[in-house]
DNA sequence: TATGAACCCTGTAGCGGCTTCAGAGTCAAG
DNA sequence: CTTGACTCTGAAGCCGCTACAGGGTTCATA
C-alpha cells in the first residue's frame, strides 16, 4: 500500500506552500497527481522527492527554466549529464557577477552616505546633491 | 529660449528607454511635460536632471518607492534631510544582506559543482543526486 | 442530525519594474 | 505624395509566486 497524502501534508513535509505546489503543477514542474473521490490531490513518495529537488534548486536561486532543464535529466537518466555541469557553471557565474555588482553598489552607497553627517535642510544635503550631480553618474 | 526636446532625445541623453520614461510619468516620478501641436511630449532641462536623479538611484538598486521618498526631499528643499540618511542606511543594510546570501549560495554551488567531474549518464551524476538528496537540504 | 472548523477546489488578480505589442497619428526628406 | 523614422495610447506579458473570492469536502462534536 503506497501512502497517499493531501496537498497540505505535502506542503508541511517540504516547506513549500500549498499555493506554490499548485503553481508548480500548472507550470508542469510537478506531474498532475491522482485525485480522491472528493477531488483532492493525492501525492505519493515520488512527488515529495521531486518537489524537494525543485525547492533545493530554488534555494540556489535557479530560475524555474533552469530547474526544468535539470528535471529533464532527472526524467531521462540515460542522457549524458554534461549539460548539467554547464548549467551549473553558468549559474555560478551569474551569482559571481551579481556579487561584483553589489560590491560596487555598496562602495557607492557608502561614499554617498558619508556626504550627510547631520540633520540639515535637504537643500544642502550632500546625498541629494551627489545623486543629482551628473559628474557623479559613473 | 529654453530648449525643448522630444522623448527620444531625452532617452538618448539619459540612457533610459522611451518606454521607461513614459512609465515613470505614469508613476508620477516625472511630472507631465508640455506637449507640441502634434501631441508630442516636450521636455526641458529640469526633466533631464530629474530623470538622471532617478536613474542614478536605480543603479544603486533602490526601489521606486525609495526614489519617491528622495524626490520628495528634492522637491521640498527646506525639509530636514535626516530621513535621507536613514533611508540610505537601510538600503546599505539590504545590499549587505543580499551579498551574504549570495556568498552562501556560491559556496553551495561550488561544492555541488565538484560532484560532477566528467560526462556520464545523468543517473550517476553527482550533481543531480546531491540536489535530490534530502540530507543535503541544509 | 446539524453545525462548525479545517481543509481542499478553481479561477482570477496583484506585486515590481519594466518590456512588448497593436494600431494609430505626426513630421521631415526625397 | 510617399516613405520611413519617430511618436502616441492602451493593454498585455514577464517572473515566481501570493492573495483573494466563492465555493466544495471531511470529520469531530453538540
Amino acid at each position: 500500500m503506497t501512502m497517499l497524502i493531501k496537498i497540505g501534508e505535502l506542503a508541511k513535509r517540504t516547506g513549500a506552500t500549498v499555493e506554490t505546489i499548485r503553481y508548480y503543477e500548472k507550470e508542469a514542474l510537478l506531474p498532475e497527481p491522482s485525485r480522491s473521490e472528493g477531488n483532492y490531490r493525492l501525492y505519493r513518495e515520488a512527488h515529495i522527492e521531486r518537489l524537494q529537488f525543485i525547492l533545493h534548486c530554488r534555494t540556489l536561486d535557479m530560475t524555474l527554466d533552469e530547474v526544468r532543464v535539470l528535471l529533464q535529466y532527472w526524467d531521462e537518466p540515460d542522457q549524458d549529464c554534461g549539460n548539467v555541469d554547464a548549467l551549473l557553471d553558468e549559474h555560478i557565474h551569474a551569482v559571481e557577477n551579481r556579487m561584483q555588482e553589489l560590491m560596487q553598489l555598496k562602495k557607492h552607497l557608502t561614499v554617498l552616505r558619508q556626504k550627510c553627517v547631520s540633520s540639515a535642510p535637504a537643500e544642502s544635503c550632500g546625498i541629494l546633491n551627489a545623486l543629482a550631480d551628473n559628474s557623479c553618474h559613473q
